[in-house]
RNA sequence: GGUACCGUGGCCGAGUGGCUAGGCUGAGCUCUGCAAAAGCUCCUACAGCAGUUCGAAUCUGCUCGGUACCUCCA
């Protein structure tokens, strides 16, 4: 029982969030086409539907988080001859197809683990589950909402559509989709162009293939979400999650698939994040503007000036509500990068205080605003996992950590109670449900002896008012890239690039 | 063409009827051996027009501009 509400792209609307079984929530997110590296939009979808996880096992769920790997192909143009994406590429690239997708795999992989996102609890792959797959195309078939033509096998839309409303999620009209129909040449198997492919009948020189009722062939795209879902979350589940392009065809055909199979609709929340784009346009292949998180993270692409720590792309993203869109410059990361290192080390302050013995002075008026914008927090998260307004309180209070780091605002100031939540909900929130994490880069033990005693040593040239030496130290470190700032209560704190 | 969505200060972005987030940038001040950091203060906006309302960035209509989906797409 929480105050959760969740925007339902189904409904249109925000809805109280209540889970199918009490204390578990199921969630399913569209995982990547390893056909090639993952961009910066990418990143949005995982990085959003990881807080979405974080959040929800914060307020105490238990969440089965399946995300899947599509390493089957699709068609690259519909009413050409089919063509399998992956296996196109391998033939360019003199790869098996297992390799290409494995290698796409781990750098995905690689990826979603500098971002710090959790891993699903189950990543299934669409070459893992032709079996479910099929089994589910011959429910299809048997209901009479597929039929097979040479091989290949279709969803009936038009059939579908007179007692199923088809083209509720993505705000479609039935009848339009029907209309623009005219049935191209004899050529294409479909009897509607709104049709879909369960199934299609493999060309020779087709790589993926697999031996099926109707022929060899392989899954069409939809079906492999709708099958691994069932499989693990069951016939209708909580929480469906993906990018908003998703919306039609793909989402719109799931619930169309396992509505016929499992006779009910599968899903009771859909979650779709917005876009990023760049210079206005959305990212994506098709638009050659991607540019690939490995060039992000390195900074080797003529559109970044700089490389961008995961840390920097993930605090930008969670900056925004995930249902709009973000554009990207580097003007916009760069203004993450500064606001995340504030935050951070403020945070970093905060949990290196102790309220010790002094006995307590409570400002009332500081006591509350900081109890109210902690409890904010809350609030915000409830309201559709409004990450951009969590960051705004938390910046709220950095300078009250700051000012309490100084001694302008004595800690007395905070009751005990209320500096030790303060503490905690940083903690919790920084860490736990937005999973932000230190961007500095990790430094080993011997340098950090080393630099404790340069730090000694600055201390000691400043007292002896030595200010050659202590700006020698504090220049040549600088040059190296490791800052020093001498703090206002007499230490010297460390900080990089 | 059809269907949606969006247009907020120098930039990025919250915000759906009144109390006018936040980040970055810029300016000033304080602190400081200097520097950096930090703190304080300032620059106060809602594309245009018309309407509803005591009151609108927020609702309605129109205009202009932009984007997304309709095909693979996060």
């Amino acid at each position: 029982m929480t105050n959760l509400k969740i925007y339902n792209s189904y409904t249109r609307k925000k809805e109280v969030f209540s889970p199918i079984t009490p204390g578990h929530v199921g969630m399913y997110v569209c995982g990547p086409t390893v056909s090639g590296e993952s961009h910066m939009g990418h990143a949005r979808p995982y990085i959003t539907f990881d807080v979405v996880n974080r959040y929800l096992t914060h307020l105490g769920y238990k969440v089965r988080y399946v995300r899947n790997i599509t390493d089957a192909g699709h068609f690259e143009e519909e009413g050409r001859e089919a063509e399998d994406k992956i296996s196109k590429k391998a033939v360019l690239e003199k790869l098996e197809p297992m390799e290409l997708v494995q290698k796409y795999t781990n750098l995905f992989h690689w990826a979603m683990k500098r971002f710090n996102n959790i891993e699903p609890s189950i990543e299934p792959t669409a070459t893992g589950h032709i079996v479910e797959q099929i089994e589910m195309i011959k429910k299809i078939i048997a209901a009479g909402y597929a039929y097979e033509v040479n091989g290949s096998v279709y969803f009936d839309i038009s059939k579908y559509a007179e007692d199923h409303d088809y083209g509720k999620l993505s705000g479609r009209v039935i009848d339009d989709l029907l209309e623009t129909t005219r049935v191209l040449e004899g050529q294409d198997e479909k009897r509607n162009k709104a049709d879909f492919a369960l199934w299609k009948n493999a060309a020779p020189e087709h790589i993926m293939r697999w031996q099926s009722p109707w022929g060899v062939g392989f899954p069409g795209w939809h079906i492999e979400c709708s099958a691994m879902a069932t499989k693990y979350l069951g016939p209708e589940f909580d929480i469906h999650g993906g990018g908003m392009d998703l919306q039609f065809p793909h989402h719109e055909s799931e619930i169309a698939q396992s509505t016929i199979c499992n006779h009910t609709a599968p899903v009771r929340y859909w979650m779709h994040n917005n876009m990023i784009t760049i210079n206005g346009k959305k990212m994506g292949k098709s638009y050659n503007n991607v540019i690939k998180l490995t060039e992000l993270f390195s900074g080797d692409h003529p559109a970044l000036e700089k490389p961008y720590h995961p840390m920097v792309v993930r605090f930008f993203i969670l900056q925004t509500q995930y249902r709009s869109t973000l554009d990207f410059s580097n003007e916009a990361l760069q203004a993450a990068e500064k606001g995340l290192k504030r935050l951070w080390e403020a945070y970093e302050k905060l949990q290196a205080m102790e309220y010790g013995t002094t006995p307590e002075k409570p400002d009332e008026a500081l006591e509350s605003k900081v109890s109210r914008t902690l409890a904010e927090l809350d609030e915000f998260m409830n309201d559709d996992f409004n990450t951009a307004k969590v960051l705004a309180n938390l910046f709220e209070l950095v300078p009250v950590i700051n000012s309490i780091k100084d001694k302008t605002i004595p800690l007395a100031a905070l009751s005990r109670t209320g500096f030790e939540l303060l503490k905690k909900q940083f903690r919790v929130y920084m860490e736990d449900i937005l999973g932000l994490q230190d961007v500095s880069g990790a430094d080993n033990e011997k340098l950090e002896k080393v630099l404790q005693l340069l730090i000694e040593l600055r201390k000691e040239a400043k007292k002896n008012k030595d200010f050659f030496t202590s700006d020698k130290i504090r220049d040549q470190l600088s040059a190296a890239g490791i800052m020093l700032k001498d703090e206002k209560d007499g230490g010297i704190s460390v900080s990089y690039e």
